[in-house]
DNA sequence: AATGAATGAGGTTTCATTCAT
DNA sequence: TATGAATGAAACCTCATTCAT
């Protein structure tokens, strides 16, 4: 992961990781984990197979580092995200939006670490842990900011924090369905659910 | 599917397929598809694994035929909860969403399919035509119809069905993380949403 | 085989062997015994697979019974040319070469039991003592005539109903490799080859 | 095949195909290829069947590499026969099937060849270009030299080499069949048969 | 006598992992 | 440390044959 730190050789070594979590997140994302061969892996990041196994311990073990890195990667935005305090809420619920909107579109792991969830619980551990937990966190923190600057209203922000994450999946679910609606229509998509969010379904008495 | 029409081998073919996917549905649930094989699956539903492929071309096609069995039943349910057309739409969403804790708590196969989606175009295809699109339609009339009685406000009813979906979506996805606060607090969770849903974030001024 | 005599129920049953032979052997013919399945061979007979172990002892035997069918046919065949037997020697082998080439394009049955006859010996007992010896006999007392007569020089015959058959197999061979010399230069390759048998290659002094 | 060239891991490659194939072509010939498994082969060649597949891409593909094997040395050899050009041409003919005669008594991997020709088109082709297309084209050239030097009559050379491939083909089909004129008494049948071949059968007047 | 569903042995092939070089 | 050939378990699937109806 930082390969900047430690000896000559671990520097080394944590460059080859790297280099076979960057060949291998596209693998998976693609064809899914168990369609990705160590021997596609080791092709795509110009290795060899053996050598594989001298920076991970299984195939598994990749798709940890993966989630690893981008758990990381995903983290640090959302604390970007975060620091814009002073704007208003709304914006930055849109900003939110946008923002995971372009993961689902740029980084389409997401979906092969999710795919893998149901049945690994090593990965279900890992994806929570360093992934979840830690979004899920920033999120509730920053959510009680804006409750305590009374921008939103009181409700408890563990479960908000939930309702965001849902509808973050939610984009995950319909970028990979290849909804048309959500795909080609986002703008206005995006712009009713932060609509909903703030104003509510209720008609207007 | 049907079992009570055809001729009698045809009602024992339909029975046949039933007891395949009734034994397979929660061994793909619980272990995914990849890692449950035709043997685990001819054991479970006590026929030999060349029986299997009576039934059905492949492995593959037993999943589509669970996508199949489960959409028909879900989308059946969720007819019966439109019909409840005269109840407020609050409490209508409430039912929308303890309807939808439920499949997720009884119906753990949906988490199975929807990993397979990710790496599986057929399984996407099959699941998008029997099990989204019906679902998300119904959901779409019937919110049509709550805007015309001015219950809800007039927002695109495509918009707001992929909203609800991804909330549903979302309750799969934390169910399957065994999240202590969607599952031990459902009932505060699940009446936050609505509140949020009705009421807005936005506090009131 | 004989079904004109015989109890009622016998001649059904030689019928169905027959539907069962005129079934199985074009299919034989065009994708070799081992690619065609039992289920092949039953759609083509309307009969059940059930129906076929009625009839045939295994899928080998419906083999045995066709080649004793088409056993029977050729050499019929063989002593209809026989019995041209005022003719003079070059035109008969003539008929002989042009009937083996019918045959071969019209009976391809008889390259899918060549194929066979390599691995499995019991194809190769039957086809020996029905097919082959037969016809070699019939050759031979033929050949033996005409030397009696002063038409051919005093080969053995035995050797030379065995050149007969190599020329007839070679027949078989490139016709098999849908070879264009033998096959669109029939005409002339036939007639060469007689030519050569009865001339020799020997340059005239 | 040329295992003396190329760097060391290619040789070792090329000797290990050797291996498999020279496990393979006696399986082929006594059993067939159908009823040769690819254990049987992975057991006769001394590796794992997993092995198999490293250096042929299927079953298939290793009956492939035997023909090429095969027509390389066959073609090899009938280059030399050929090389005896002084020599009188009956002599050489008689060469020619005692050379046939050896290849088919040493080489009954031949047979199993013909024998997938019948259905399997990959099969065909390959043994058409590999074998016996090199082959007819040397003995075409061959014969047609003996036609310049006014030793054979002027039959058109591409006649006179498929009756002599028949003839081949013939003894491959008796050694097969166990036949005990041509195995047993083998050198009058040569020798008759090369005496048809050069003075006719036709009695002299 | 006819059926065709059920069987289960066995076939080919894949692939994660190991290990000698 | 890097390699990639070798492994072998195990997966999916086919199909000749049987047998209850």
């Amino acid at each position: 992961m930082d390969n900047r730190s430690g000896s000559r050789s671990e520097r080394r070594a944590s460059m080859m990781r790297q280099q076979i979590i960057q060949a291998a997140a596209p693998l998976f994302a693609q064809k899914g984990f168990h369609k990705t061969t160590t021997k596609d892996i080791a092709l795509a990041a110009d290795v060899s197979e053996g050598s594989l196994y001298n920076y991970f311990k299984n195939k598994e073990d990749i798709l940890l580092g993966i989630i690893e890195d981008v758990a990381q990667e995903e983290v640090e935005k959302m604390r970007l995200v975060e620091s814009l305090s002073e704007a208003p809420s709304d914006y930055l619920f849109s900003r939110f939006m946008h923002q995971q909107e372009k993961v689902a579109r740029l980084n389409p792991m997401i979906l092969a670490i999710i795919s893998e969830l149901v049945s690994n619980p090593n990965v279900r551990r890992r994806y929570k842990s360093l992934f979840l937990s830690p979004i899920m966190e920033l999120l509730a923190d920053h959510l009680q900011a804006r409750i305590d600057l009374g921008q939103i209203q009181n409700y408890p922000p563990k479960y908000l924090s939930r309702i965001l994450i849902s509808l973050t999946v939610g984009i995950y679910f319909f970028q990979m369905l290849e909804d048309d609606i959500v795909i080609k229509e986002w703008e206005e998509f995006s712009r009713t659910t932060v609509d909903v969010l703030f104003e509510g379904l209720k008609a207007e008495p």
